[in-house]
Order: C-alpha cells, then structure tokens, then sequence
DNA sequence: CTGAAAGCGCTAACAA
DNA sequence: TTGTTAGCGCTTTCAG
C-alpha cells in the first residue's frame, strides 16, 4: 500500500475483490461490465482497481477462458508502404472486434518460420494472417497451423500447399488495365520487368500483361520479358543477410552496388533486341527504383524516351519528384477484409469452403508515362 | 493418431505424460531438457510430444513460472531503416537469452498510448523497451511502467519525465564531426535544417553545429538555422492520420502535396538572408527528402551549388543515385545494447543507478558534399 | 444480483 | 531420477 514498499507489488484480483468487499468472481464481472453487476458494485469494483492499480493478468484469462482473442500475422521484414497499410488496416479490424495482434516477422531463414510457427500456436492464437512471408519451400512449417486447427487467411501472395482463404488484389485485371493504359497512350512495344517469377501474384500479372496485348493484336515476345532476382530491390534484403538482417542500410547498398553491373545489362536488354520498347511495365515494387536508375545511367530519359509504368509503389519517390505511375494496391483494405474473414471463420461465421476475395486496384498516373 | 479425427485436438502436457509412461512434471523437464532427466526418458517424452503435436501452452507456462520471458517494445509506425535495424538488434540479443519480443505500434493519438501500456502491462512483461513513440505530453502513461515496477529503457529519445535507463547515439558529437567534415571541405557558411525541435535528440544535434562552429569561429547566427514541422516529411503521417495510419501512400503524398509551398518558401529563406549557405546541415531523416526536393525546385544543383549532408539516412536514396553524406547511426547495436541493458536490468545484474549509453555514429561520405 | 468452487495447463517445491 | 502436490490468476458454472 506505501509507495516505499520496495517489493513490486502486483495486485491480483482476489486484492480487488478484498477492498471492493465482494466476490472475485464479481470483479471479473464487473470489470467487463457485465449487466449482471449492479452499477453501484461496478462503481465499487472500479474505484478499488484504479486504486490497486489493477491490470488483469491476460496469460491468466486466457488459460481460463481458452480463447485467446489474440491473432498473429506474419510478415517479411521492412518491405515497402504496403505491410504498412495492410497491418493498418489489421489492426483497424481488430480493435473494433477487441482482437490482439501478435506479429511476428519471419526473416530470411526457414528456420525462423519454424520458429514463429511454434511461437504462435504456443501462444494459441485464435487465428493466423499470413503476409506473402513464406516462400514455396517453407510452406511446410505452416501446415503445422492447419494441424493444430488455427483458421489461416493469405494475404497477397498465395503459397502453394497451404491451403485456407486468401485475400489479395485483382493482379491479372490491374496488369492488364495498366498495360492498356500504355497502349491508349500509344504505346506498341511495352517491355515487363519484375524479380524472379514463381510467386503467384507476379504470374498473375505477367498474365494480365499478355492479355493486354493479345487483346490490342500486339506481341509480348519474350525478348520484352525480362524478370531476374537481380531486379527486386525489396527482395535482396532477405537474400543477403542470410537470416538475420544485420544493417538495413548497409545490406541494401551492398545488394545494390553487387548488381549495378548485372542489372544495367538486363536494362540494356530490352534497347539492343529486335523490338525496343517505348514502354516498360513493372511487375512490383522491388524493380523500381533499380529500372529508373539503370534507364539513367543508359541516358534513356523517363519519360521522354521510354516510360515507366508499374504495380504496386513506393510513396518516397514522390517526394524525389518522381512519380512513377502505378496500380495502386488497396492495402489497408486487403489488411481489413483479411482481418475479417478471419475473425469470422474463428467464429464460425464464415461461409463453409474457403474464399479467395479479389479487390480492386486503382491507377494513379504519375509523370512517368508519355503519349507516343 | 489418425489423421482423420476432424476435432480439434489440442494436446496437454498430461496427454504427453501418459503416452510417455511417467509423470507431467517430468515431461516438462525433459522438454526444456534438463540436466535431472534421463537421456532414455528424454526421448520418450520427445517421441511423444511429436506424436501428440504438442505444444506447450506459453500463458500457462507464464502463469505458473511467474515470470514471462517476454520484453515489449513500443515504436512509432513505419519510420525508416533505424526502426529496422533497431528492432533487428533487439530481436538479434533477445534470442540469445530466449526472450521473446512483443511489439507495439503506438501510432498517433495518446489514447493508443494508453492501450499500448495496458497491454503491455497485462501481459506481464518483464521489461519495456521504448523508441522515440511517446512525445513530451504522452509520457504520462508510461509511467504506468515505474508504477507496475516495470524496468524501462528507452531508445534515441528521452521522453522527459520519464525514468529509467537510455541508449542512444552520441547526437552531439555525431552532429558536431558531420559539421567539421563540411568546414574542412572550406564551407563557412553552413546552415541547420530540421523539423520541430522539442526532442532532446534534435536538440543535442543542434549543440553540436553551435559547438563545431564556434570552435572554427564562425558564426551559426539564427538565420541559418530553420526548423519547422513541414520539414518533418517522416513525422507527417502521424500527425496527418490523426490517430490512425489510413493509407500510407495517400498520407505521405497529401502531407507533402499540402506543405510543398512552405517547404519551398523556408528553404529559399536561406538564399535571400544575407548569408548564403553554400552547405546544408540536415539534422535527421524527415526533411532529406523535403529538402533534395525544395532545392531542386529552386534551381539549386547539389553538390555545385550547395552541398547536403545529414544525420541518418534512407537507404533508398542510393538506390535512386543519390548518395547524401549522412552521419550513420548504429542502429542493430542501439537495439542490441538496449536490450542488453534491460535484460541484465530484469535480472538484477545492471548497475543501481540508470545508465545511459551513447554509441559512436559514422561518417559516410556520399556525392552530396563538394568542396569549395 | 452475488458468492463458492472447480478447474484451465503448466511449474516448482518436496518427497519418494 | 521421477512422482506428488499445490498453486499461478483468472473465468465459469451453479447455487444461493
């Protein structure tokens, strides 16, 4: 009760219920303010938590009331605007549904999967989101969720052999669109450059981009297809630091200076085959900034000389005075609507087969497209 | 057993002890793997364990052993690198001594502080590490921790008021070689550029201009010196987003939309005064961008015409061919050492009296400084 | 409306 | 080396 006790002092609700002079049971009612409490005893109850200092013990709760009201995600480390948004919109969800949010960032390693698996079933979260983290050969790890009966909602990218709902944008309508819009700006030769295809999302939009084209007469040979690893900035972070990402600035620099060379040439590609493109469409976020400094140093200017459309971006270089124009990926309701589903199907409230919700992208055009 | 057994069935530590023929207890030992139980038995355990799928309930585990081996981190949303590799440090110390890490997002309004601190109290952590989230007027609900006899470190910035240990860069002296650095490549007339001061970190850095200048004997008069919140590109979201982080992308481009004429206006402020600075000296993260901008708008070439170094930096900037000089601070190590600190702190091995630490930063000289 | 009692799944003495 | 016995702090029937 003094302050100078200098043992920590942790009240229990037992402590509460003693000067409340009711009923432990009572405060636990009372505090979540049941209407079987009498206002004047909630009155009570609340003055002796305040005074106590009073915080329920939620490792104590939940092992009585087995449900955890606790979800976990899990994400690849600092990627771009978007994890930002989809956590926003998560956690925007959750609160309204009194959910917690239990992150865990899965770097690099499959080990590290493994790890934040057998974190999140100990801790019996209620349900797990699942933020494009996990790469085909590390699926394995999640199936342990699918064991233990956790509800697992995707987000973005899908991998392959977890099965379970699946929320992501419209990647083949949004290539496509974008691509269209290239050629109503009179563009005939668009090129496609994305990192390493294999993720389900970048195929979707390699489709779109074809369809585009097959629908206006054009070609997409492949000679204007060019996707390498080398390309994705975002994605050299976890490649480089093999597990453990040791210093963000200096590992993208390194990653950046290791694939100047390699990655000028692949740029250079597309200018000394067949068709040169007046156009380029960028499959994702990781290529952008590597294009737009290769298409420098080659003296292409943007978009004069070739312009530079993408999916998916990066709000910083807005404030460089580029704006790259871009699909939009709506990513705080991606995080919403995943959220969603998730708290519905722990509570049985979802439909009985799984969904995969498709939302719309929108196209922000930038000062990177020119007409032909 | 069987795979086809559609009910959940989450397995206890009673269920692992009779398919192991001995006791639960025991069982738990043998998972931590205790030195007190055979080897053969060990394996028994383990064997089941797998059989079972078990895996251990962690609230339960917490409520009984009365300790959580849990440390809660409290951060600012999105920011830069520095959160990256701070948080990768802290993660990095963590799991050498088998902590685990819950992350707080305390975005915007004070309110979310508040949850943020309840949380991190109800889950009984064993210690809060906290980076630069809680501005001057927030640092009420932290005391909550020094109530709860909750140890607390804090990281970059001190809130006042708030007691405890801290670790950040040595500000000063980073700020005050950045400076040198330019008045050994012949500036004399060097300008200070930030956003709102009021943070000890941003006012540490200042002092050191003052310091460098005036060991050189030159003048660092007012006019040289700006700060004002439109420069705060980083600081933007939150305040924008009023309490929640909508969309990123939308935020960031509206801050920067909205506050562009100012920018341009604060910054030509330099040109028309009667000292022209021919270097600038940004004093963190949020104006780099902002400011790069502003003066290209104003027809000034960087380096030629003025020069640009900062403390801290973005890594993607050398992604886009510019390379700011920028006084590195040490990130990974900041986390690290914090989380040290606070461990070493929880188990009574820290020293009685708060430390407060500060690490070298480094210098990285980029293409923005020339000389003159 | 309130109280008493029985656990939730685990760990930590203490015995055996 | 292993088993037995109490709880940890809370929620939840089920009686008053």
């Amino acid at each position: 009760m003094s302050q100078d006790d200098n043992h920590i002092t942790r009240s229990s609700i037992k402590d509460v219920a003693r000067l409340a002079r009711c009923a432990p049971s009572t405060v636990s009612l009372a505090l979540r303010d049941s209407p079987k409490v009498k206002p004047e005893t909630k009155r009570r109850v609340a003055a002796a938590a305040r005074q106590l200092n009073y915080h329920p013990d939620l490792s104590a709760s939940r092992l009585s009331a087995r449900r955890s009201r606790v979800i976990g995600v899990m994400v690849p480390p600092m990627s771009g605007d978007l994890d930002a948004e989809i956590v926003a919109g998560i956690t925007d969800y959750l609160q309204e549904r009194d959910f917690s949010l239990l992150v865990e960032v899965a770097e690099g390693g499959p080990d590290r999967a493994v790890v934040a698996v057998r974190r999140l079933i100990g801790e019996r979260v209620d349900g797990v989101l699942l933020r494009s983290v996990v790469a085909a050969q590390q699926a394995t790890p999640l199936q342990q969720f699918q064991r233990s009966g956790i509800p697992l909602v995707q987000i973005d990218v899908a991998a392959p052999g977890v099965v379970g709902d699946y929320v992501a944008s419209d990647n083949e309508g949004g290539a496509r669109r974008m691509v269209e819009y290239l050629i109503e700006r009179g563009h005939r030769t668009v090129a496609f450059a994305s990192g390493e295809l294999g993720r389900n999302t970048l195929e979707e939009r390699l489709q779109g981009y074809r369809r585009a084209l097959a629908a206006h007469g054009l070609e997409g040979g492949d000679d204007l297809v060019i996707s390498n690893r080398c390309m994705d900035l975002a994605g050299s972070h976890t490649v480089l630091s093999g597990g453990l990402l040791h210093s963000t600035q200096e590992s993208v620099k390194r990653a950046f200076a290791e694939n100047r060379d390699q990655i000028r040439a692949l740029v250079q590609q597309f200018f000394v085959r067949g068709q040169v493109p007046t156009a380029i469409f960028v499959a994702h976020l990781g290529p952008i900034t590597p294009l737009l400094w290769a298409l420098g140093e080659l003296g292409w200017r943007v978009p004069q000389d070739v312009s530079v459309a993408a999916f998916d971006g990066w709000s910083f270089l807005t404030a460089m005075g580029v704006e790259v124009a871009t699909m939009i990926q709506p990513g705080f309701e991606m995080g919403r609507e995943a959220a969603q589903l998730l708290v519905e199907r722990i509570e049985g409230q979802a439909p009985a087969h799984f969904q995969a919700i498709r939302l719309a992208t929108k196209l922000v055009e930038g000062n990177t497209v020119g007409p032909l």
